[in-house]
RNA sequence: GCAGGCGUGGUGGAAUGGUAGACACGCAGGGCUUAGGACCCUGUUCCCCUCAUACGGGAGUGAAGGUUCAACUCCUUUCGCCUGCACCA
């Protein structure tokens, strides 16, 4: 028999299949539609690395299972390729933007195809194209006309190395989300989503989301509803959740940049109609509640600290429930500024005119490309390269058709994702960004795959978008996405994966050495996809060992194929075990229930009839999709094994031959199970038993079918 | 500080109230081989008993309590680690 060869069954299955178009959906015609969403990757310089490998093999085999199971799934791939992560890269090594991306693109494609999964490459969606990113614009504009996109004014986040604003999503621990640079405080111009018209919706509608738990904890913190009240203090009104303490208010706290800051010198306490100080610190926050606070120290660690430190009266007030003020609500959540001071982006489709103000660019000129330039380096002055090319931004006004200027910003990146779910079904639509009919049949997203990083990132953006978008009467939904799954991180012996640490693992040379199948298997067979994993090369060594054993294996039992009933049993367990773990995605211990099944029909003597041998193979093509299906030809001929059903488990006898027999709760026997009587019968018979027995008295006899008696001595 | 999660062999992990450590990795011994690799077999939580093996016994899931016939699993306290948010009033 040959020698397990995967780079010829590799290569040849990926030909075959995409000859056969057997991962293309007829998007029209779908009976079942299943829409299986992986993120999209941008395009870095390194490629492809394993962590990516492993969260798409988690959901590829999601989608296989679900295809086996009678759906029609459509798994969509395509390409993040606009924004600051490709265009950093671009930067670094010195390239055009364009340039650098669309070579890596290819790389990526190239890799992608290698891995094996069931992509629909017929749909592919690529961000900085300007046949999606007309679209982006349109999103822009609509939400300009729905008073949800405007103009302000405001101290934002600027990082001085990307030489542009950011959102405060895009902020982590005070630095740049993409290059850990400290980001600066900028007084500047810019526009904004009004996202957090839509905090309470965003809050409430998570309580119906099949969503990782997590996730919807760490959107909850985010968003940051407080109840509290707001209370007169005099001229000055004050923010609490804490009215019950109000007789303890010896003070009164502004933040820097409250209006009455230096000016209100003392304010009267509504509650105890005393006269207190007024002061202003920096730990009122102006961004909280009204910028001002009532200083409670008996009952507050901070307000105690800052009237030890100015000498303030402690009040220890007996607490009340008498009513001040009125009911007030703060979020954190703030809205979306989604200018950008770079070039690789959507322009933001509005002009200024002098005469007329800011105009929305009228959707028949979408879209406003972006022009290939010369010089596309951040200029970090608070306006975008495209700033020096005035036959880019010189224009008429769309209003008076006056002299005018474009905006030269770009927008967020996260604009160009925040609605991508939407275009894969209807990629072959010209003139609307989504099809209606379409986007009825195939969304919300069935399920979705990512990293947990996206939590308060792109996860917030697109459900916002698919809300508003869902108000202008443009989707049947509110929510984008019925499920989602959060991924754990892949990281290397025991260290996270890094370009400046340069351990990032390349799945090239793997699927070169190894195989994908072998490394999809080895991916998987970690842990819990939730848990990440932690990445050995000595490990998907082993795990090739075991491929090469089942080749072996099955092959063996494919050249005497006979009606034997070895393995039928693991074979049934095996498929129940799947049903349960693929769910959950805990394919490791599904993994394992292969291997079990493969040693216990090994021995070249055991006859494994056909029967067994395909539950086993069609689940283990959800793992290693091209060894099957090269094994499948083998024993069916014709047919391809993942267009088949979903096999039934069979009859799985879930009581265990023996039963246990304990002794105060501990293990000292097995006995062939039985009724109780019987049961009861043998284990005194034991001798292991009947020494702890003599010369006791049996207070009480549990007896669990199947399973265990214990005596309670 | 607030919220959430996790803690099991040398390692990844399994077991969701019923035989703890499935399945692997690694390691050790043996077989095969000119040799190495590959492959196959055996062993591998700790301690005691034993010349040794078999058999047998005890302890054991971060720690201490509790509930239960029975606890890795449920409850309480505590320690350690991780994640999110945060001078959040």
């Amino acid at each position: 028999m040959d020698k397990y060869d995967h780079k010829t069954i590799e290569a040849k299955w990926q030909r075959k299949w995409e000859e056969n178009k057997i991962n293309v959906v007829d998007i029209e015609k779908a009976k079942k539609p299943f829409y299986n969403l992986w993120m999209f990757p941008y395009p870095s310089a390194e490629g492809l690395h394993v962590g990516h490998a492993f969260a798409s093999t988690a959901a590829d085999i999601y989608g296989r299972y679900k295809k086996l199971c009678g759906y029609d799934v459509f798994q969509p791939i395509g390409y993040d390729s606009f924004g600051i992560h490709s265009e950093n890269f671009a930067l670094k090594i010195g390239e055009h933007p364009k340039i650098f991306t669309d070579r890596a693109i290819k790389n990526y494609e190239r890799q992608l195809r290698a891995m094996g999964h069931m992509d629909d490459w017929s749909r592919t969606v690529t961000t900085s194209d300007p046949i999606y990113y007309k679209w982006t614009q349109w999103i822009f504009l609509q939400m300009y006309k729905a008073g949800l996109a405007y103009r302000a004014k405001a101290n934002v986040n600027f990082c001085p190395e990307c030489k542009t604003v950011l959102s405060d999503e895009q902020v982590i621990d005070s630095k740049c989300e993409r290059c850990s640079t400290e980001v600066t405080k900028k007084e500047l111009e810019q526009w904004f989503f009004r996202i957090t018209k839509y905090a309470d919706k965003l809050l409430k509608n998570l309580d119906k989301l099949n969503w990782t738990e997590k996730i919807k904890l760490t959107q909850k913190n985010w968003i940051g509803r407080k109840e509290g009240r707001k209370i007169r203090f005099g001229d000055i009104e004050v923010f609490t959740t804490r009215v019950d303490t109000i007789f303890g208010a010896t003070f009164v706290i502004l933040s820097p940049n409250h209006p009455l800051a230096g000016k209100a010198k003392t304010v009267v306490n509504p509650a105890t109609k005393k006269e207190i100080p007024v002061f202003v610190d920096e730990y009122v926050m102006d961004s909280v509640g009204t910028g001002a606070i009532m200083g409670v120290p008996a009952y507050d660690d901070r307000d105690l600290a800052f009237a030890r430190k100015m000498n303030l009266p402690v009040v220890k007030a007996k607490l009340t429930d008498k009513v001040f003020g009125e009911k007030m609500i703060t979020y954190h959540l703030r809205d979306w500024l989604i200018s950008r001071q770079r070039y690789w982006g959507p322009p933001i489709p509005m002009i200024n005119c002098s005469e007329c103000g800011w105009q929305p660019v009228p959707e028949k000129d979408l879209p406003v490309e972006l022009p290939f330039i010369e010089d596309y380096q951040p200029k970090g002055a608070g306006r975008g390269p495209l700033e020096n090319y005035p036959e880019f931004y010189k224009t008429k006004c769309p209003k008076c058709n006056g002299p005018a200027e474009r905006e030269t910003d770009v927008s967020d990146t996260f604009l160009d994702s925040a609605w991508y779910e939407l275009r894969y079904p209807s990629t072959n639509f010209k003139n609307v960004p989504f099809d209606k009919k379409i986007t009825k049949k195939w969304l919300p997203v069935n399920m979705y795959t990512g990293g947990p990083e996206h939590a308060v990132l792109h996860l917030m953006y697109f459900r916002f978008v698919a809300m508003a978008l869902f108000d202008m009467g443009y989707l049947p939904f509110a929510e984008p996405c019925e499920r989602f799954f959060a991924h754990g991180m892949l990281v290397k012996n025991g260290v996270k994966m890094s370009k400046s640490k340069g351990n990032v693992v390349n799945p090239d040379e793997y699927i070169a050495k190894f195989g994908a199948d072998t490394l999809r298997l080895y991916l998987m067979f970690m842990g819990p996809v939730e848990n990440g994993g932690d990445w050995r090369d000595t490990g998907i060594a082993g795990m090739r060992r075991w491929v090469d054993r089942v080749w072996q294996v099955i092959n063996q039992k494919l050249e005497n194929l006979e009606e034997g009933t070895e393995g039928m049993l693991e074979a049934n367990k095996l498929v129940k075990k799947a049903e349960e773990d693929v769910e959950r995605r805990h394919y490791n211990t599904t993994i394992s229930a292969m291997m079990v099944f493969i040693n216990g029909i090994a021995d070249s003597n055991k006859k494994v009839g056909r029967k067994t041998l395909e539950k086993f193979l069609i689940v283990f093509s959800m793992f290693a999709p091209h060894l099957v299906e090269e094994l499948w030809e083998k024993l069916r001929g014709k047919d391809s094994v993942h267009s088949q059903k979903w096999p039934e488990a069979g009859k799985i006898t879930t009581e265990s031959s023996v039963v246990v027999v304990m002794i105060n709760g501990k293990m000292r026997a097995t006995v062939p199970a039985g009724n109780k009587e019987t049961v009861e019968r043998l284990a005194k018979e034991d001798p292991r038993v009947a020494k702890y027995l003599s010369g006791n008295d049996i207070q009480k006899v549990v007896f669990v079918s199947g399973k265990v008696i214990n005596f309670v001595l």
